[in-house]
DNA sequence: TTTGTTCCTTGATCCAAATCAAGGCGCCTG
DNA sequence: CAGGCGCCTTGATTTGGATCAAGGAACAAA
């Protein structure tokens, strides 16, 4: 009933101690004995940039927790169209539960690392443990309330504010040890402008140009292309049209 | 009467017996019992267009089930733009769980009939019944693959392709019935123009055009600006972009 | 060193959808 | 029955972002 995870860490896996995902993510939902029983079915595994996790409308038989990186879900067009519908961050559950086939592809943006399991074991699971379940409600809710908000930015902002918004969803998406003092904030693009481009829905050049002009109004600096430094957190949200 | 349909029925209450939400819905994950507790503390409103029932940011202390019509959930941002995030139909639950205020407005979109209950009514039970947890769970699920398809929809897709894409969508939504032979369909339109447009990310203009370029285009018949014909499911497939 | 590649920027031009403007139709109310 | 209002359509004009086109910087391979 209530043991003290935090005593028993000898009770923990060892691939699992220093886990994010037991923390902040799904695993935290377990307990020592089922995560034994999960961990002697994991794998680890550390991917390419631009390689697929998932392809869209084929079975999956494994669900992943990012352990670092960021990974794109993508939606294509029979044209050849793409959006990108959705990122994710360490430490999130990756995969669609209750479902065989996934309604998107996943592909690393940067390098990813992952914990992967087999299905059935974390269907099982989530079975035999409610709060299993709890938890990737709530992740499905974040990403519902997420995704609503890029459908407003997607259907209402202009390029300049798209842009601002997606610097100021990365800022609170990545580590946020980087935050420095009053307001000032250096983070690095883990995408690059043709990803932000689909992500954004614009084109490789609006993003550029839109850059440059947030570095030209002093809104941002940008340093070999793919760190930029925010000045006045302030300025880029008002820059970004959200309240 | 001694079948056993009957029978059974007479432990439902009263004002469950002909609910969809109780088939389709979550009511269906509870038993006679929860659900003679739950009808105790339900209250059926019927509701006018265009009136709130949830306001962004305000707490939130009741859940409903649409047992009629169609709600919009909207952002909106500071300079008055809007967008509709989701559109939600009999017998979908309505309410953001776990949460105390919600990120979006529900508005009906036409006559809207509500079943509602407390919040803690319904917590209550979810914590005490792992299956309705289960069947929140998965309309977030299913909210969630909406939401990324409207993505799509937002980022890429043309005036024309969004609009086809709206009736589909709305075909797909509303009862089944009027499905006719080698796939014509008749619907309704439960939105007026300005908010189909809030819907796609359009003017209302932009969407009274490719209406009008739908009709001469023999994709569609309209009658009384708000009853559509499609001659041809598979026309209006092509139109909107998808596969 | 050159040559190629990938990623990014900048400039010129074009176009789809927004904006601006007017009018039509159905419906209510005085 | 006039007048007003809500909802929708259509036309003229404008514009934000797409498209087309060129070139620069970093880096690797030959």
């Amino acid at each position: 009933m209530s043991e003290r995870k935090d005593i028993h860490n000898s009770d923990i896996p060892v691939i699992c101690r220093a886990c994010e995902a037991r923390h902040k993510g799904i695993c935290g939902a377990l307990t020592p004995d089922q995560l034994t029983k999960l961990s002697k079915q994991t794998q680890k595994t550390a991917v390419e940039p631009d390689s697929f996790l998932l392809e869209a409308d084929q079975p999956v038989d494994m669900y992943s927790n990012i352990l670092n990186g960021v990974v794109k879900l993508t939606k294509l067009m029979p044209d050849g169209r793409q959006q990108i519908v959705g990122l994710q961050f360490a430490p999130d559950f990756l995969g669609r539960p209750f479902q065989n086939d996934n309604a998107v592809f996943a592909e690393a943006a940067n390098t990813v690392a992952l914990c992967s399991f087999p299905k059935k074991a974390l269907e099982d699971l989530a079975a035999e443990s409610p709060d299993l379940e709890h938890r990737l409600h709530e992740q499905a809710l974040r990403e519902l309330d997420e995704a609503r908000d890029l459908m407003l930015l997607l259907g209402r902002k202009t390029a300049g504010e798209k842009v601002a918004s997606f610097l100021m969803l990365l800022i609170r998406h990545m580590d946020p040890e980087r935050e420095i003092t009053d307001g000032a904030v250096a983070l690095e693009l883990p995408l690059k402008r043709a990803d932000i481009a689909d992500f954004l829905g614009l084109t490789i050049e609006t993003v550029s140009r839109q850059l440059t002009k947030l570095r030209k109004a002093h809104v941002i600096e940008v340093e070999n292309n793919r760190t930029i430094h925010v000045p006045s957190l302030e300025r880029l949200r008002a820059a970004s049209g959200d309240f």
